[in-house]
DNA sequence: GTTTACGTTTACGTTAACGTAAAGTCGCGC
DNA sequence: GCGCGACTTTACGTTAACGTAAACGTAAAC
């Protein structure tokens, strides 16, 4: 039952990115695959770190920040002292993704004014053109 | 009752940005401020579009993504092909947000996790090292 | 009159996150 | 043996979003 591994271009296809982001990934530390001769291979963990960088971006996280929560796991922060500062990093990246949560909700609701505003002009002008299909 | 006004350090100190920031915004054709002689004056219109950039940015978006969601409410997309291209991109941010938020709630969660791991570990701690302060 | 504070323009510098091109290696199918 | 497809390294190029520095105008304060 040896782990599963993956090719580059495997993870390229699924993540639907080039071989070179997954190389600069692996080059600014992100990664660290195995190597079997010359090739790269992807264990699954390695596969589960570039989802999370890739769900990082999505939400405008750089690659820095993605990593320094994904190590937040990393359980080679054991003494005390660590323990709180880590647990004081949390506490930050909870706040800023609340405020991130609160600016979406207030760009949802923009874009729902917007909506309102569009389908009243669509409604006007459905009664002022007299039947478009004539 | 003259509109109100604003210089660009008022407003550099008011967001936390620079004065090169709201040059550059400027620059980039994101606002349009009056000037009186040489130096600028920005409206509170002008005020919001810089609150609203920085909203996008919080969140990920990039400058000419928060323009293109601002200009959304711009009175000049009237006729009904264009109203129709504009409830399309509102769909299109909307499902993006939406996403969005999912992404941060995950990463919430996850946070969550990890403050769990902490804590157990310090009270795990706190029953091996006995009373740090001898 | 000159320092201080605020404004301006012009322009080169910087960083992140890759894109892109060149040139080489390696196993396969024929 | 030869092309192919997939992998590799090296290295220069690119874009966004500003930073930073130089050099200047202007008006109030001392």
């Amino acid at each position: 039952m040896a782990e599963q591994t993956h090719t580059i271009s495997e993870l390229s296809r699924e993540f639907g990115i080039t071989t070179r982001t997954i190389r600069y990934y692996e080059e600014k530390g992100l990664i660290h695959p195995r190597r079997e001769g010359q090739t790269r291979l992807y264990s699954t963990a390695d596969r589960v770190r570039i989802k999370l960088i890739l769900r990082g971006k999505r939400i405008g996280m750089t690659l820095e920040e993605s990593v320094s929560v994904i190590d937040l796991y990393d359980p080679n922060n054991n003494n005390a002292t660590q323990l709180q500062a880590l647990v004081a990093t949390v506490q930050e990246r909870r706040a800023a993704l609340l405020q991130q949560k609160a600016d979406i909700d207030d760009t949802l609701s923009s874009l729902g004014e917007v909506e309102q505003l569009c389908s009243r002009a669509l409604q006007e002008n459905l009664l002022v053109i007299d039947s478009p299909d004539s």
